[in-house]
DNA sequence: CTGTTAGCGCTTTCAT
DNA sequence: ATGAAAGCGCTAACAG
C-alpha cells in the first residue's frame, strides 16, 4: 500500500471488518480459517509457525488493514511499549533537545513516548509520576525535584532513570559539572575578573550542586562569588535580576541557564547597560539561540541531546535500567561575546 | 498522604497487596467484603452505590494505593484516555508552544498525551497515525503533510483536528494569514520597499498558502517578489539562503519562520553584511528567541500556545471532534529592529 | 506446528 | 444497592 496510489478504492480502512470495527486476530483467524492462536503466533513470533500459514496470515492481516491493540496486548503481557519523560517545563528549549534525543530512540526501537510536565512541583511531579506508571514499561525524569529516596521508591513499581540530575539509587545521565564549571571560572580568572555572582534558582537539588562548585571554585582562585536567587529559571526571571547584579558590583555573572542569561541581557540592553563592558555574562546549555543574543552569549554547551538519547538506550535496556550508575557527558565552554576583561571602571 | 511526611512507613507503596503487584480492584473489593463490581461503581460512578460503602471502598483503595489501570480500563470501554500530538519536527520552537498549549488542556481534563515525531515525512506520518490511532481517542496533527482526503480517510477511525494548517474536511486551527501578511506588506510599502522574497519551503501545503498570498498582496501594492526556496524550515537553512537573497537583489525578505529568518541574520552578521541597511527581514511566529536576535526581529507573531490550546479543546470535545470547522486565530506584526527604510543605495 | 483453554483488570448488562 | 457473569483483544501455557 503506496502512498503513490493514493486513495484508490481498495483502502484497508472501510474495507471488510463489518461494521467499522477494528478487524482482530479473530477476523483474521476466521478469515483463514485458523485458530487465533495461530494468528498471534504467526504475527509475533516469527520462525514458530509453518511458513506457508505465516504468509497466508499475513496477506490477510495486511488485507483487512490489521493493527494490533497495544491495550489488549498489554493486558496479558504487563508491557505497554510506551515510555515516559516527565519534566517541569516543556517550554524551556534546554528540554527541547533532551524530549528529541529521547523520543527518537524510543522511536528507532518501537516504543511510544508521553510527555508530561510537573510546572516544577514536587508534588505534581509525584502524582505524575503515579499516575503514569501504569501505562508505561519505565520513566525518564528530567531534572527531578523529587529526593533521592522517593524516587528509588517509586521506581521499585518501574524502572526511572534521571536525566540532567543525579540520583544515586538510579541510573543517571549528567553533564560534566566540574570540567564545564572548571572551565568556566579559568575564563573568568583568565580575563581577571575577581568577583562572580551565581545566578541561581534556590532550594533544587540540581542548582546546589551548581553553586557549590562555582562557590568551590571561585574561592580557589581567589575570586569573590555571591549567589543571587531568580524567581524562576526563564528569561523575566533573568530580567528581573539585573538590578540585584548591578547592585552587588560584581564584575561577571554565571546563570542557572541560558533562559536567565538571556534575560540578563535584555534587561541590560533596553536598560542602557553595556555588555559585557560592565559585566560579563556565562551561560549554561547552549540553546539554540546563545550564538543568536547580542552580545552572543558565552555559555557552557550542554550534550543534550546526547542527555536523552543515553537515557533512554538505557532506559529501554531491561539489563540496566534497574542498576543505579552514572553517565558523566562532557560540559564545554563555548566563548563568545558576553565575556571580556572587566573594565578598568568598574574593576 | 502529603509530602510533609516524606516517607513513613505507612508509604502505600510497599505495603500489602501481596509480593509487588500492583493492587487491582480485587484486592480493595476482598478487602472490603464486596464484590469487585461494586468497587468499580464505587470509584468511578458517584452516587450510583451506597454512601458508607462507597466510603469505605475509597478508604481501602487508598490504604492499598490502588491506582487504575488505564489498559485495562480501556479494553472494555475502547476510551483510553490518551490524545496524541503529531508533527513534523520536534525541536523547533514553534511546536513547543503549541505542545505546551495542548499539554496543558489534556493534564487538566485528566487525559494522557503522547508526542511523536514525523521528521516531515508524508509517509512517516501516515504510518505514525495508523500505528498510534488504537491507542488514542483522537489526534491532534500539526502542519501536516497529508493531503486533506488522506486525513479525512484516517478521521473516520479516530477523530483528528489539524492545528497550524488547514484541512476542509477536519476542524482546524490556524492563524490569520491574511492579517497577518496583510500587515506585513503594508509595513515594506510604507518603508518604502518595491521588492521582497518569500524564503519559503517550496511544495508543502502550509507554505503554497503563505506564497500565494504574499504574491498577492505585493502585487496589489506594485512590489515585485520572488520565492527563494530553502532546504529546510531551519536556522542553518535560513542562513544557507543568504546568497541567493543578496544575488536577487530585494530589499525585503519575508522568512517561512523565525528559525529561518534567524539563520539570515546571522549568516549576514558574520558575513559582514549590515542589517537592516542591506535588506529589511520579517520573520513568522515570534518564538521567544526573536527580540533577542541582533537586530532584533521583526515578525508576525503566531499565537501558537493559544492554537494548540484550540485545538485540544476541541479535539477532547465529542461534539466538536468530528465535524469540520475553522478557527482562526490572529497574527500580528511585530514591528523590532530587523525592518527599515531601503536605503538609498540600493533601492 | 496448531488448537484449547485460561486469564490479564476492568466495565457492564442482567439478576437478585 | 449489590452480586454474578460475560467479554474487551491478546498472549501463554498446555495438549495434541
Amino acid at each position: 500500500m503506496s502512498r503513490d496510489e493514493p486513495n484508490a478504492s481498495d483502502e484497508p480502512v472501510a474495507t471488510e471488518g463489518r461494521a467499522g470495527r477494528r478487524p482482530t486476530i479473530y477476523d483474521i483467524a476466521q478469515k483463514v480459517g485458523l485458530n487465533p492462536s495461530t494468528v498471534s503466533r504467526a504475527l509475533n513470533k516469527p520462525g514458530r509457525t509453518n511458513a506457508a500459514t505465516e504468509e497466508k496470515i499475513r496477506a490477510a492481516a495486511a488485507e483487512l488493514g490489521y493493527r494490533v491493540n497495544p491495550m489488549a496486548r498489554s493486558l496479558p503481557t504487563g508491557l505497554t511499549g510506551t515510555f515516559a519523560i516527565v519534566l517541569p517545563d516543556i517550554t524551556n528549549p534546554v528540554h527541547f533537545e533532551l524530549i528529541r534525543g529521547a523520543e527518537q530512540v524510543a522511536r528507532a526501537s518501537g516504543f511510544t513516548l508521553i510527555v508530561s510536565e510537573t510546572e516544577a512541583s514536587a508534588d505534581l511531579e509525584l502524582e505524575t509520576i503515579e499516575t503514569l506508571q501504569p501505562s508505561v514499561d519505565g520513566l525518564l525524569v528530567v531534572a527531578s525535584r523529587l529526593a533521592d529516596e522517593e524516587l528509588a521508591a517509586l521506581a521499585r513499581e518501574k524502572p526511572i532513570v534521571a536525566a540532567n540530575h543525579s540520583a544515586p539509587s538510579l541510573p543517571s545521565v549528567i553533564p560534566d559539572l566540574v570540567m564545564g564549571l572548571t572551565a568556566a571560572m579559568d575564563h573568568l580568572h583568565d580575563l581577571g575578573h575577581g568577583s562572580v555572582a551565581y545566578l541561581g534558582l534556590g532550594d533544587i537539588q540540581i542548582n546546589r550542586a551548581r553553586w557549590d562548585l562555582t562557590l568551590d571554585l571561585a574561592t580557589t582562585r581567589g575570586i569573590s562569588a555571591v549567589e543571587i536567587t531568580v524567581d524562576a529559571p526563564t528569561v523575566a526571571g533573568g530580567a528581573d535580576a539585573l538590578r540585584r547584579v548591578r547592585a552587588s558590583g560584581v564584575t561577571a555573572v554565571l546563570a542557572y541557564n541560558d533562559l536567565v542569561a538571556h534575560g540578563l541581557l535584555r534587561a541590560a540592553r533596553s536598560g542602557g547597560v553595556q555588555l559585557p563592558e560592565s559585566f560579563s555574562v556565562i551561560g549554561f546549555d547552549d540553546i539554540f539561540s546563545a550564538e543568536l543574543a547580542a552580545p552572543a552569549l558565552t555559555t557552557l554547551r550542554s550534550p543534550l541531546r546526547e542527555i536523552g538519547t543515553r537515557a533512554m538506550q538505557t532506559l529501554i535496556d531491561p539489563e540496566r535500567n534497574r542498576v543505579p550508575s552514572k553517565v558523566v557527558l562532557p560540559l564545554e565552554l563555548v566563548v563568545r561575546e558576553s565575556t571580556a576583561a572587566p573594565s578598568v571602571r568598574t574593576r
